[in-house]
RNA sequence: GGAAGCAUAGCUCAGCUGGGAGAGCAUCUGCCUUACAAGCAGAGGGUCAUAGGUUCGAGCCCUAUUGUUUCCACCA
């Protein structure tokens, strides 16, 4: 296929982002190619919140994502990336709270069915808003798959687990202490707590025993729990106190009687050595009231209030009713003293409020035997954490799990598959919806509370394809290839996803774990609402294109590791996406050719052979590093060979013949150039799809679209490394003359002749062109002996310039101080003496000869011969001055 | 209390299973050399946190120390 058009002076990524994304679309390339034979490659979303939008880690998130897709797709696996949007149960819920507390409207108030009516109507607005922003940044999502954790598949996958993990008693109810938040009013999960170290105090308090003869002196954080305390726990082995197991103390300010016992909760060595004992809000003393068949007595409401049953301090808040009862602690004489303490205290995760532990009947899911295989899968390799580090993190958390608390007092979710029978009490636990009570047959009542937003993202990768049905997508995609996430939520969903999908499936969900770091701010403080710091990408999009930012987030960064956004390297990013934009325009003006093929080996020029070789050095590289996840590295090595090598030196040089139509070699040099620029474009499209794409259409191409060209692979016809070699001796030579010049202060427009008296003389006659487009030369001779070159322009009216194949005479004596260059020359030989010192005594050394790979010490032997032939002519420099 | 990460140029960070340290930005010197000044050509700048150890050889592996970040944990 020809070209098609041409390419705007100006790079200006808005003239074709969005366009291309629709084509793209339009064409169905985002859709898996189904083709026979090939392998698959799938990636399940890490399903967005509706609650908000696009942020940076998203944006790090996909990018990710895209470029493993858009590779694999290249290289022509059935590829599938399933979008879609999570319900965030209650992060929305929350959202939509606060949105109706300022029209003065309240949960109660607009009643379930409305707030449910509400929710949607959101859902729709924000779940299209942050598809639209992924379309945005070039994600190449099968959208006709698109999903929502509350879709009607989702919903039955919900419901089949439930039932499914109740039947096998995986799932039970039951009066246990959760954590509640009192803002939130729902309870929440473990993981859903975060600890805050916060300043408080040890309270003191003295609790008289009965029968008059002294007190127990505990120590507590919350004293207003002391309303609900139904003992004081004593170590049966204390000496001090063990005498005492089994009598009472009175309550005070309530005067209740309440037992001491003995317990091993209570240790010798912490505070006083007596715990006073609130089993309703306390894990621990709930265990310990459970052992001793405490009575459990709940003196805080949902909203964390005093209950009416301690009228003095009813409807008080909970922090009111500490300062209060402290102060009647105090006018009462039971406290014995207050000391300062810092602590870690547990807060929710979404609204940060202090969590109230709260005896309460909930729904759990039983850890214990889902955690095995869940364990197992990882530690025998099945599923693979990069970096690997991030397994211990995983298997602390799996093996120290507990059971996990899955109900909520929220409307948004999935409600509850459990009905109540109120005629006959009979409780059933089922699929159907409606249903009537089997015993009595009367209508039931469906359980009101909704299940924990990370029941459902537990079953995405598998919910998503179809299951429960056994359909083909599930058939071809699933178990899925690679899962791409931020550390921050390995505990929160992929342990979750990995045991569940091992208990209903019988598959792993994946079987590699991309793990990325936070996106943090130029300061590298995280990002966040409350400090105002954080950085929109559709801003940067708008300002820099999808394609630079893309850039800016898979470049530097490797796996697990945290990055720095900043102003520099986003400008940085967007340099090179102008870089490559320029370059390409060179090569498309140069030329009129309307098909790319490489020519014939006997054609290839030096340079053509070496820029072929070190592009396949960078196929080689690029592919090595993608398959082991080092994207960074991948891109880096892009970006060296585009830019430093490409660009710098073989663009360059390609201006000779493709400046002269009537060059002999003008032809081959349009081939391997265009050659080398296609495979650029390929190498680069995952991470940068849009201008690749875009430059791609207005060169002679083979695909219709650059995303389903064929990914290049490392090819051995590509390597030249005779070729290369003699080219390097001109490139370091054309370096060395210009340094020199530089050094001089030889002004660039003055060209001057360039004398090169060398061994390798065929290398530098062919690429004496490059001498006068690239070293100012006028002109430029070649010899082997130095008289040739006297002959030529008398020696010491020159300026000699050694590298390690040619010594270079430039005819500037007068810029020079003989004392001067004799100082520097010397210096030279100095320097070369030494590392030749270094490296004879290295070679010399038995124990490195014998030990070190032949490969290194072969390399360390050319190393030598190079340095003794610069010293040969640093010296013959010399003894000429 | 337990665990992990990080410490490399002025700044931000790369450095893949050990073979004499790199990039971007910043700084300095020259350049509008007809793809690109968002650019080109040069230059300066590092005891790779500290102390030991393993090795022919350590930025990389081991041990300890210091600083820093994060995760986990029911400590009254």
């Amino acid at each position: 296929m020809a070209q098609t058009h041409e390419l705007p002076k100006t790079y200006s990524p808005h003239d074709f982002e969005d366009r291309l994304y629709q084509e793209w679309m339009e064409k169905g390339y985002f859709k898996p190619s189904m083709k026979k034979g090939a392998k698959s490659f799938s990636i399940v979303i890490p399903p967005p919140n509706i609650t908000g939008q696009l942020h940076m880690g998203h944006a790090l998130d996909n990018t990710l994502q895209d470029i493993l897709v858009r590779y694999k797709r290249m290289q022509g696996y059935n590829t599938l990336w399933l979008p879609g949007t999570d319900h965030a149960s209650i992060a929305t819920e929350a959202k939509i709270v606060e949105a109706m507390r300022k029209e003065g409207l309240s949960k109660d108030q607009l009643g379930r069915e409305k707030f449910l009516e509400r929710a949607w109507k959101w859902k729709e607005q924000y779940g299209g808003r942050i598809v639209s922003q992924l379309k945005k940044m070039g994600s190449s999502c099968d959208w006709s798959r698109e999903r929502f954790t509350m879709d009607e598949g989702c919903n039955k996958a919900v419901r089949e687990v439930f039932v499914r993990l109740y039947d096998k008693g995986l799932i039970y109810r039951g009066e246990r202490i959760i954590n509640w938040c009192p803002h939130c009013k729902t309870s929440i999960s473990n993981a859903e707590v975060n600890y805050e170290e916060q300043q408080s105090h040890f309270w003191h308090i003295r609790y008289p025993l009965v029968g008059g003869d002294g007190y127990l002196e505990v120590a507590t954080t919350r004293p207003e729990t002391l309303l609900g305390d139904t003992a004081v726990a004593v170590n049966p082995e204390d000496p001090r106190y063990k005498h005492l197991i089994g009598r009472y103390c009175t309550l005070p300010l309530v005067g209740r009687r309440i037992p001491i016992v003995g317990d091993e909760h209570a240790q010798l060595d912490k505070g006083t050595g007596c715990v006073k004992i609130t089993p309703a809000h306390d894990p621990n003393d709930f265990e310990v009231g459970r052992r001793h068949q405490l009575p459990m007595e709940v003196c805080l409401t949902e909203d964390a209030k005093i209950t009416d049953n301690y009228p003095k301090y009813a409807g008080m808040d909970r922090y009111e009713a500490r300062k209060a009862i402290v102060k009647d602690l105090e006018e009462g004489g039971y406290l014995a003293g207050i000391e300062d303490l810092a602590h870690e205290v547990g807060t929710c995760y979404r609204c940060n409020t202090t969590i109230e532990p709260m005896i309460s009947l909930q729904w759990f899911v039983r850890m214990e035997p889902l955690a095995g295989p869940a364990i197992e899968a990882v530690r025998n390799g099945s599923i693979r954490f990069v970096p690997e580090r991030f397994d211990k993190n995983y298997f602390h958390w799996m093996e120290n799990t507990q059971d996990w608390c899955i109900s909520r007092q929220l409307w948004w979710g999935h409600r509850i598959p459990a009905f109540y029978c109120d005629a006959c009490g009979t409780m059933t636990v089922t699929k159907e919806s409606g249903a009537v009570c089997p015993k009595c047959g009367k209508p039931m009542r469906q359980d009101p509370d909704t299940l924990d937003t990370w029941f459902s993202s537990a079953l995405w990768p598998f919910s998503t394809m179809g299951w429960p049905e056994k359909t083909e997508d599930l058939k071809t995609f699933f178990p899925t290839d690679t899962l791409v996430t931020g550390y921050d939520i390995i505990t929160f969903w992929v342990s979750r996803m990995i045991f569940s999908s091992l208990e209903y499936t019988g598959k792993i969900p994946f079987s590699t774990v991309l793990i990325h770091g936070l996106v943090r701010d130029a300061q590298g403080r995280k990002m966040s609402k409350s400090l105002g710091n954080g950085i929109d990408p559709l801003e940067i999009i708008d300002k820099y294109g999808a394609d630079a930012l893309r850039f800016a987030l898979a470049t530097g960064n490797s796996p697990g590791n945290d990055m720095r956004f900043s102003d520099e390297r986003i400008e940085a990013a967007r340099n090179f996406t102008n870089k490559l934009w320029n370059a390409s325009r060179f090569v498309r003006m140069n030329l009129s050719i309307d098909k790319v093929c490489l020519p014939d080996k006997k054609d290839l020029a030096l340079e053509d052979k070496w820029i072929l070789t070190k592009y396949n050095d960078t196929v080689r590289a690029v592919t090595g590093a993608l398959d082991k996840y080092e994207l960074g590295i991948a891109l880096n090595a892009l970006y060296d060979f585009t830019w430093d090598v490409f660009c710098d030196w073989y663009i360059e040089m390609a201006k000779v013949s493709l400046s002269d139509k009537e060059n002999a070699h003008n032809t081959v040099t349009q081939n391997v150039i265009s050659y080398v620029l296609l495979g650029i474009l390929k190498l680069l499209h995952p991470f940068m799809p849009f201008i690749t794409e875009e430059i791609y259409q207005s060169l002679p191409h083979e695909a219709p679209s650059i995303m389903i060209d064929t990914y290049p692979a490392p090819d051995k016809a590509l390597s030249f490394p005779a070729a290369c070699d003699e080219l390097e001796k001109a490139i370091s030579a054309i370096t060395a003359i210009r340094a020199r010049r530089n050094e001089m202060n030889v002004a660039p427009s003055r060209r001057s002749r360039v004398l090169i008296q060398t061994k390798y003389v065929s290398a530098f006659k062919d690429t004496a062109s490059f001498f006068v487009r690239l070293a100012s030369a006028s002109d430029v001779a070649v010899e082997t002996d130095e008289q040739a070159i006297a002959a030529v322009q008398p020696l010491d009216e020159c300026v000699s310039i050694v590298t390690d194949a040619a010594t270079v005479y430039l005819p500037m004596a007068d810029l020079v101080d003989p004392a001067k260059e004799r100082e520097r020359l010397s210096g030279e030989q100095k320097k070369m003496e030494s590392e030749i010192a270094r490296l004879e005594a290295k070679l010399s050394n038995e124990g490195f000869t014998s030990k070190a790979p032949a490969a290194v010490v072969d390399g360390e032997r050319e190393k030598l011969r190079k340095y003794k032939e610069n010293l040969e002519g640093i010296l013959a420099a010399l003894s000429k001055l």
